[in-house]
RNA sequence: CGCGGGGUGGAGCAGUUGGUAGCUCGUCGGGCUCAUAACCCGGAGGUCAGGUGGUUCAAGUCCCCUCCCCGCAACCA
């Protein structure tokens, strides 16, 4: 009986079409699901959409169409994605199938029952038109920040749950099991940010949207993202309150979950709380992993930056596209694409190393043994030989090492090393020099035996990266020896068999002329993109006269203590001093700002961060970079900005 | 003093329990011709952020201080 191994990514959110980054993640994750099933583990591979929430209301809502229309549309195109890009998924869950909002539905109902969850007040601003509570800070002048219409107090119920029950049973179990959380550094964060500094119940239903799984006993909640997505997981195995099914039996508690860094807390401290109320046991590892980066920029819309898989398969291929996020990635810190490292990685890796050698090694089988794999005599073996037996035999072991430890990227790296071992044994060996002496056949026969077998043990080493790629060497060997045990000793390619039919795997790329051309068919991208991210109503003038903007010089400004982002400003409004506090620390040096003309929000409420009073705010533009809005050095001080 | 991770030849990274600094790419020179202008060899290039700090026979590797970057958290009004 095979041991089982179940493995997921996190459920991708069906609002727009998943960029390369996104994509990243089902490339990992199927790269370790292949390589257990090398192993010969029973793989439970699941991934997914979540395809609730307020955001897809929106947006289908913007686009004239019923959310699960809206939705439809996204996941298939999701899917579309994860099938491109070759993955190997067991099973892929919607969030809005049947079956798993009925289990989560009866979730919540159990966890209720038990006592976990309990309804509660909250009490804050309302924006009655808007249908939506406003945060205390943003409530400017009670008046709603999005429709600027007046704002009023109101109670709203919601569903809580109550984490803090679980925080030490939480805690023991992460000190237990220290491979929980991996990376270790992750693991810190986790425990110092939130568990040691004591856990909040958390809100775990929503009245302000609709599109959601409704609460059973009271459906004008709906359930709100937590115990309706990290449930994907086990409602997949057809898990269910009263009833768990045979999948879910055989396979949970998963293996490892592979999620990236920014939802570790949902994954490392909610879904193990929810779990933990539930009496199930825990997920054995959670693996926070890092993004792949445009640059160093963290690919978005809004930065206009984005790289679509499809559009890089376009290019390259998918095992090219799939190779790239795989070895490009670090273990632990974040990992950058662009086209130029691509084509570099491509032209390096795939064409010289893996393409040229396996062409070349086959073109020689042809041409001195008529296509034959011939017999490797052991009796001539030389150290040459033995140095390039023993490398195949190092990598085999680095390589599981390193899959043990999630170190994809290394595995991938060692496999390259050992193509590479093999070049430098044609130039060793010079089989072109052995084939005009007919004394030396044999030598020339184990030269090429080596060398086919040390493609072949490549071959399958790289299926989890490249499985497309791996086939087509297997058949160009003519070998259907190609399971991981065959790759374990030496010598698995049986001689006398043909070489089959070859091509070129990887077509060297002409950097230059591709970037030229990826510039030209590039959208003039120099005009910003239109905006589609703000709930920009129509106003009046009226609602604009409502906003006080004047003429402000600054006369001092200084860090705010403990707070990174924060100056400390003090103005001149001609008409009187005041002091504002802005998020600007990262952008503008005090001294560079002392002197210059700002227009300043001089109606705001009063707010106090990081205990610092601030009356007002500046104005600027941007979002990962700020441009303050200087003004012209000859306005009046105080004059109103209409 | 919130918690944590880093700063290593042009770029991207390795450097385990301290013992003469490695890898891939790029670059320069050479070799070979089986092969996709590829492959192989060699050279240049690093005071391992700084403190002309401490421990040690010996420190990139341990300790202390400073500077800078990045995560998480907290305030981007």
């Amino acid at each position: 009986m095979k041991e089982k191994y179940y493995i997921t990514t996190a459920i991708a959110y069906a609002s727009r079409k998943p960029h390369i980054g996104n994509t990243y993640e089902i490339i990992l994750t199927d790269a370790i699901a292949r390589r257990k099933r090398q192993e010969g583990y029973d793989v439970f591979f699941l991934t997914g959409t979540d395809e609730h929430g307020q955001k897809i209301e929106e947006y289908a809502k913007e686009a004239g169409i019923e959310p699960k229309a809206y939705v439809d549309n996204v996941a298939s195109c999701i899917r579309s994605i994860w099938d491109l890009m070759n993955t190997s998924y067991s099973k892929f869950i919607r969030t809005t199938d049947d079956y798993h909002e009925k289990a989560v539905a009866r979730i919540f109902e159990r966890l209720y029952k038990q006592g976990d969850i309990y309804k509660t007040e909250y009490e804050g601003w309302y924006c009655v038109p808007c249908e939506s509570f406003v945060t205390e800070t943003q409530a400017v002048n009670g008046v709603c920040p999005d429709c600027g219409r007046p704002l009023r107090r109101a109670k709203e119920e919601a569903y809580n749950f109550k984490m803090s029950k679980y925080a030490d049973r939480l805690m023991k179990y992460i000190e237990d099991n220290p491979d929980f959380i991996f990376p270790e550094a992750r693991k810190k964060e986790m425990v110092n940010n939130f568990l040691k500094a004591g856990l909040q119940d958390l809100c775990v239903s929503r009245t302000s949207f609709k599109w959601g799984i409704p609460v059973s006993f009271d459906p004008k909640h709906v359930i709100y993202v937590w115990i309706d997505a990290l449930s994907n997981y086990i409602t997949a195995l057809g898990y269910d309150v009263d009833e768990k099914g045979e999948l879910y039996k055989k396979y949970w508690p998963a293996d490892v979950h592979i999620i990236g860094k920014d939802i570790l807390r949902f994954h490392t401290i909610y879904w193990p709380i929810i779990l933990m109320a539930l009496g199930e046991p825990l997920p054995k590892k959670v693996f926070g992993h890092p993004w792949l980066l445009n640059g160093t920029d963290k690919i978005s819309k809004s930065k206009g930056n984005v790289i679509y898989a499809d559009d890089l398969v376009k290019l390259f291929g998918v095992d090219a596209v799939r190779h790239y996020c795989l070895a490009e990635m670090p273990f632990a810190a974040d990992g950058s694409i662009s086209y130029e490292n691509l084509i570099a990685r491509y032209n390096a890796d795939l064409a010289n190393n893996l393409g040229n050698l396996v062409n070349r090694t086959v073109a020689m089988t042809k041409k001195y043994f008529d296509g034959v794999i011939p017999a490797y005599d052991k009796s001539i073996e030389n150290d040459t030989d033995r140095d390039l037996i023993a490398k195949c035999g190092e990598t085999y072991t680095k390589v599981q090492e390193f899959f043990d430890t999630f170190h994809i990227a290394d595995a991938s790296d060692e496999v390259f090393g050992l193509l590479r071992r093999a070049n430098k044994y044609i130039d060793e060996t010079t089989p072109w020099v052995l084939a005009k002496d007919e004394s030396q056949k044999g030598r020339l026969g184990n030269v090429l035996y080596a060398l086919l077998e040390t493609i072949r043990i490549g071959a399958v080493l790289l299926f989890p990266f490249m499985p497309q790629t791996s086939e087509k060497v297997f058949s160009f060997l003519g070998t259907d020896v190609t399971s991981l045990e065959s790759v374990k000793n030496f010598g698995g390619l049986v001689s006398g068999n043909k070489v089959g039919e070859t091509e070129v795997l990887f077509d060297r790329i002409d950097p230059e002329k591709m970037l030229a051309e990826i510039a030209e068919s590039m959208p003039k991208e120099k005009t910003a993109a239109k905006p589609d991210d703000a709930n920009v109503n129509e106003i009046t003038i009226d609602d604009f006269k409502n906003v006080e903007l004047r003429c402000a010089e600054i006369i001092a400004c200084e860090p705010v203590p403990k707070a990174k982002k924060l100056l400390k400003i003090q103005l001149d409004l001609g008409y009187e001093k005041r002091q504002v506090v802005s998020g600007i620390a990262k952008f503008y040096k005090p001294d560079e700002l002392i002197g210059k003309k700002v227009a300043v929000v001089a109606n705001l409420k009063p707010a106090v961060l990081c205990g610092v009073e601030s009356n007002g705010m500046i104005l600027a533009s941007g979002e990962d970079t700020v441009r303050v809005v200087f003004l012209d050095k000859d306005t009046p001080l105080g004059e109103r900005i209409r």
